[in-house]
RNA sequence: GCCGGGAUGGCGGAAUAGGCAGACGCGGCGGUCUUAAAAACCGCUGAAGAAAUUCGUGUGGGUUCGAUCCCCUCUCCCGGCACCA
């Protein structure tokens, strides 16, 4: 009598020798060809929940298959632990944010370990404590030197919930990303890194794997488009400037220009404003300051504006335009102006039919007729008219002709210009790394030097938020001597974006003790690029777009020599309960440790990998997770029945084999595939074929004993504890971790009958079993014999007939 | 509005260089075991039909000997972007 699967215990058992014998330490001499499988490190927000599994079990499965497969793996962990919610619960449990961060950080590594992950926990990198963010610190006086990190003032998005500025990139909608409150606009000093420099390079995705959807959200986020920036004379003469620059991708529409629209913080607003229009703009810019991102943003949203009196010059023309203020227009954008051509751009027809501005039509469209008024806006391609000497020209070819006729006459010239903004990564908070600068009324901005790292956040200190960094009222740390005279110097009060640190994490797992440098060049050179790094797809333009700015700089800083940190990007779906997202305030959030409790790790961690393509998500169903339980304890009694021969044959050991070797083939390739779900469902075949061939003991006991072994060998990335107590239990060797990836025969894979379909018009009427590099003749001769074909032949006349080979035989009648 | 992805039994999903639709699992039904139940195991399970057979991969059309797969149309769902001139 053989005894129950016991997961809870044998799981335990198996995690705490595994961590005694060390065999997951990563071994950095090992002569072995590298593998880097990455997966986003957590933040330490509390507990596991079950996305968190669905990102983490699987990817070790890989990582674990790797190893097998005989490559050095690095498959490491740590924890994204700086940054608001830590500050936030730490105030509303009134603790310090270091204590509660790191009894997360305990309390999920326990949570982690039980899923019996093959992470190697000497090299766990925490992002909050000294040790790694003396480097974070590094790093950014390496952008500085690099000319990468300036501070500027400009008008950054603010967030009145958080109490701090946000990136570009960390506005959602008009939203802050991380609590959802509207953001609002403030002008501020600020510390900035140049990505923009980047921007064509962070563009294209060159020799890397990743999926579309990812590249074309980051390609839209640097949204290059290629324009002409036009001057147009102000008609005034009493001012210092005598033009207005606009940005246009349009210059075949510019001689339908009949009136240009500066942005509400165009400084130019207040120069054109003339005493009669002074009231009306006044109020009007007033009305926009007020008005929300959301407000200003939404689409449903009437255009509106006011005139400021002034008039310009086209000088393709020669006609005088009026100059208006709009808040469809962004400063942030271009010139801060644009030309209105309502007949040809939807946003300047909504413009101008509002204040019965003129409309001219300069493009032709399909039932242009110049004798009736044009009825709706037309930005589509045409013919040009009404535009001088480039009438007749196609406007897709006049877009070039124009541009270069106002460059030859001095009146603009080309460029390229980009949605993406310089990353913005100041934050008046205090849970985040110090910025390393110092303030001297002497000597001005000073970077601490590379010697007196790490800048130590104080343990000591209020930090409420008020708006201001809470470092700012803590005198021990604000005072300092300038280190270039010597002289007093207060250092930089706000700290740095999280996302500063988590943009090169996986570079430190590379050589996470390292006390003397952020990390070795030969440690990099080993491991780095990643080969393959998982994750969710919210972080497509922030962390992973941010993480390829620092790899570029680096390299040109002479530190990397690659130009791209993710070979291969993946990105997993998101588990759902009831088909919605799981959320505390829905209350269907799934524990995962009551089940890993109850049920064990490994039905836990093969049921996400079951639930479907990896991709995809899934919904959480309670009953469908039982089925994995059951196929590991099927797996479990058919490895401890003992084997009987009973009535052997060589033909039942041929099929036997070729179901063996078919499985091998197919579990390893989707493996390689990273499609667990179908890699299971073989699996499970396969445990249903050696459960029959065990009850009929029709193979050699050599033949099944291998098949069984072969078996727990691909079932033991899945599923480790399991597989490891059979292992021992049949008396193989410490560890099944450690064993070679079971390889397959191809001739033993292959059939010697196969089943071929005959059709008649297209419609199966029989199957029938031939060899199977059977001739077109053959078949059709076996086809001939088939009663149930025949039916469907008689009377008719054979037209053709289409042959596949090994697979169908149709034949076609009238 | 624009871009991207998707729609297959009661459910999650298999299967596409165009060639057996529904693997595998869940659920359901029936059975074995049991005093009984649970668990476990075995069998059946797309629809209609007594059967032969017919119908069936969101809608309508097309290409083809043959379409879940390719092309066009529409509907719905999910994700992203959203006045970028």
């Amino acid at each position: 009598m053989i005894d129950k699967y016991d997961a809870v215990a044998i799981e335990s058992k198996w995690q705490k020798k595994w961590e005694e014998t060390k065999i997951y330490k990563v071994d950095e001499n090992s002569p072995k060809p590298k593998w880097y499988a990455l997966t986003m490190f957590p933040y330490t927000s509390g507990d596991l929940h079950v996305g968190h599994w669905f990102a983490m079990a699987p990817s070790d499965a890989y990582a674990r298959f790797k190893r097998m497969q005989g490559y050095n793996v690095l498959h490491p962990v740590g924890f994204d632990s700086f940054g608001l919610p830590a500050e936030n619960a730490a105030i509303k449990r009134n603790i310090h944010p270091r204590d509660w961060t790191l009894s997360n950080v305990e309390n999920m590594t326990k949570q982690l370990k039980s899923m019996g992950p093959m992470y190697d926990w000497d090299r766990v990198v925490v992002t909050c404590l000294p040790e790694y963010y003396k480097w974070t610190e590094w790093l950014f006086l390496k952008l500085y030197e690099a000319g990468l990190a300036y501070r500027a003032k400009a008008p950054v998005n603010w967030c009145p919930q958080c109490q701090a500025v946000l990136a570009n990139e960390q506005v959602e909608q008009g939203k802050c990303w991380r609590c959802g409150t509207v953001t609002t606009h403030r002008d501020l000093e600020q510390w900035f890194f140049r990505i923009t420099k980047y921007a064509d390079e962070l563009m294209v995705h060159k020799d890397i794997d990743w999926p579309e959807r990812i590249k074309t959200m980051q390609t839209n986020w640097v949204g290059r488009s290629e324009g002409v920036e036009v001057s147009f004379e102000i008609e005034r003469k009493d001012l210092d400037e005598k033009e207005i620059v606009v940005y246009t991708t349009r210059p075949d529409t510019i001689f339908g220009v009949s009136f240009l629209v500066l942005a509400p913080e165009n400084p130019l607003v207040d120069k054109l404003t003339t005493p009669e229009h002074r009231a009306e703009i006044d109020a009007y810019i007033e009305k926009t300051r007020k008005q929300t991102e959301i407000d200003r943003l939404s689409t449903e949203k009437v255009q509106d504006g006011a005139f400021t009196g002034s008039y310009v010059i086209n000088r393709l023309t020669g006609e005088k335009v009026p100059v208006w203020v709009a808040d469809y227009v962004l400063n942030s954008y271009g010139t801060g102006a644009v030309m209105g051509v309502a007949a040809h751009d939807e946003r300047d027809w909504a413009f101008a039919t509002r204040y019965e501005l003129p409309i001219r039509t300069v493009i032709t469209y399909d039932g242009y007729d110049p004798a009736v008024k044009q009825a709706e806006c037309h930005p589509e391609p045409g013919k040009l008219i009404n535009s001088g000497k480039f009438n007749g020209m196609e406007s897709t070819s006049a877009i070039s002709a124009i541009a270069q006729y106002i460059e030859e006459q001095g009146w603009g010239k080309r460029t390229v210009r980009y949605k993406l903004r310089d990353w913005l990564i100041s934050r008046q908070r205090y849970w985040g790394a110090p910025i390393p600068m110092i303030y001297c009324e002497k000597c001005g901005i000073v970077p601490v030097p590379e010697k007196d790292l790490p800048v130590l956040l104080p343990d000591n200190i209020e930090f409420r938020p008020t708006g201001e960094s809470p470092l700012k009222y803590c005198e021990e740390f604000i005072n300092t001597t300038c280190p270039k005279c010597g002289g007093p110097g207060k250092r930089e009060i706000d700290t740095m974006d999280t996302f500063m640190c988590s943009s090169w994490y996986f570079l430190r797992y590379c050589d996470p003790h390292n006390s003397k440098e952020a990390f070795s060049k030969e440690q990099l050179k080993k491991w780095m690029p990643v080969d393959i790094y998982t994750g969710g797809a919210e972080h497509a333009v922030m962390h992973l777009f941010y993480s390829r700015f620092f790899i570029k700089a680096l390299r040109d800083m002479g530190i990397v020599d690659y130009d791209e940190p993710f070979t291969r990007l993946f990105n997993q779906g998101t588990v759902t309960k009831d088909h919605d997202k799981m959320s505390k305030s829905r209350g269907n959030v799934v524990n995962p440790d009551d089940y890993v409790n109850t049920i064990g790790a490994d039905t836990v961690r093969t049921y996400l990998m079951f639930l479907g393509p990896w991709e995809q998500g899934g919904d959480w169903d309670d009953s469908g997770i039982y089925g994995l339980s059951r196929w590991l304890g099927r797996i479990w009694n058919v490895a401890l029945t003992p084997y009987e021969e009973k009535a052997v044959s060589k033909d039942a050991e041929a099929d036997y084999l070729r179901l063996v070797n078919k499985s091998i083939a197919k579990v390893t390739g989707d493996i390689d595939k990273l499609r667990f779900n179908t890699a299971i469902a073989t699996l499970m075949e396969y445990t249903n074929a050696i459960t029959k061939i065990r009850d009929a003991g029709t193979v050699s006991k050599s033949i099944f004993d291998t098949s069984l072994r072969d078996l727990l060998l691909m079932t033991a990335p899945l599923a480790p504890h399991i597989t490891e107590e059979l292992w021992s239990r049949l008396g193989y060797g410490y560890s099944i971790h450690q064993q070679d990836w079971p390889t397959y025969d191809a001739e033993l894979a292959k059939d010697d009958e196969i089943p071929l379909i005959i059709q008649v018009n297209g419609k199966i009427r029989d199957k029938i079993m031939v060899e199977p590099n059977i001739s077109e003749d053959d078949a059709i001769l076996a086809a001939e014999k088939s009663d149930k074909v025949n039916t469907f032949l008689a009377g008719k006349e054979i037209i053709k007939k289409i042959y596949v080979p090994g697979k169908l035989l149709n034949i076609v009648v009238k």
